[in-house]
DNA sequence: TTGATTACCATGAATTCCCATGTAAATAAT
DNA sequence: ATTATTTACATGGGAATTCATGGTAATCAA
């Protein structure tokens, strides 16, 4: 895996759409597609998903054709095939970082997580999500919340780590 | 596991958010990172975790890598995973060593632990953390001293050494 | 031509870079 | 051993650069 995204941010979105990447963010899209060299700008893929998904997500070209690569070994005809082709090649959209650093969402992707004046952008590994900022907290946050309070009073999340690959 | 870090000690952090590293910490740092060589400086990452932690932690690279490891083991979109990846990729920020042995906390840290002009560093196994001294002093060190009150007056706390992984 | 998209320019604030200094620790010289 | 010399550390200040953001002009599509 290439290097990962790390870190959050707000960002304000103007009027026509324009938001900026967080500058550690550009860092890593930079890095992560195999054709840009200084000066230029990085290209990357947003995938929107279907009405479910209330975010944006988003892949460096490396990344995505990492996704693509799995697809295609994936059978012909298969349903699995078909509903990949459908996220990654159908509801995405391949755009490019602007001189200044931002990136241009379309209304129609504004529109379907309901963004308007300004946006969450947070880190998940090799991609990057973008949320309109009342959803992550009133649908991300409080979930989680709610997963903790199930649990024992003193336990602790970080657990899980140690778990992991052991089961 | 790779060297640990050892020790605890005190520094001025400036208005600009910047504070020296223990020099001791710093070795560790660099041994940690795999792309550090000599006359380079090493990158590390701070997690700062969300509103309930009130201190900063502090790992090496490959301490880092491990963590990411183990998320990428666990099942794409459990729970487990997406709280450990929004704490280490979304809470977190990597960051370098400046040539003169400091670390520059940005304003967005700093306001999240109080921290104003001084910082304490206390090593912890294979991360360190940064405190601000008067939050370590009210609320872990009580914490443990209370806990140590309620102990048999000649207990001997490393009793707990030989109990690790017995049970 | 009119609404939208893209290219270009502008600016304040935050961040990074570069240089400087006093002091403590380590090493060498007498 | 004691003193001189060097090296490493912790800290500070100012200049230069990057970032986030906003505005206007040029271009495009229908």
């Amino acid at each position: 895996m290439a290097r990962r995204f790390r870190g959050e941010s707000h960002h304000k979105v103007d009027s026509k759409g324009r938001v900026s990447i967080p500058a550690l963010f550009r860092r890593v899209l930079e890095q992560g597609d195999p054709n840009y060299t200084e000066g230029l700008n990085p290209e990357l893929v947003i995938v929107y998903g279907d009405h479910r998904r209330n975010y944006l997500e988003c892949y460096t070209i490396s990344a995505i054709e990492e996704v693509d690569a799995k697809i295609d070994a994936l059978p012909r005809g298969s349903m699995e095939r078909r509903m990949l082709q459908r996220l990654f090649h159908g509801q995405s959209f391949p755009t490019i970082v602007d001189d200044t650093g931002r990136l241009v969402l379309p209304a129609k992707l504004r529109r379907k997580i309901d963004l308007d004046a300004e946006a969450f952008f947070i880190a998940a590994g090799d991609t990057f999500q973008i949320w309109k900022p009342e959803t992550y907290e009133s649908e991300e946050l409080a979930k989680t919340e709610a997963w903790l309070d199930d649990l024992p009073e003193d336990f602790d999340p970080m657990a899980y780590l140690d778990q992991a690959g052991q089961d």
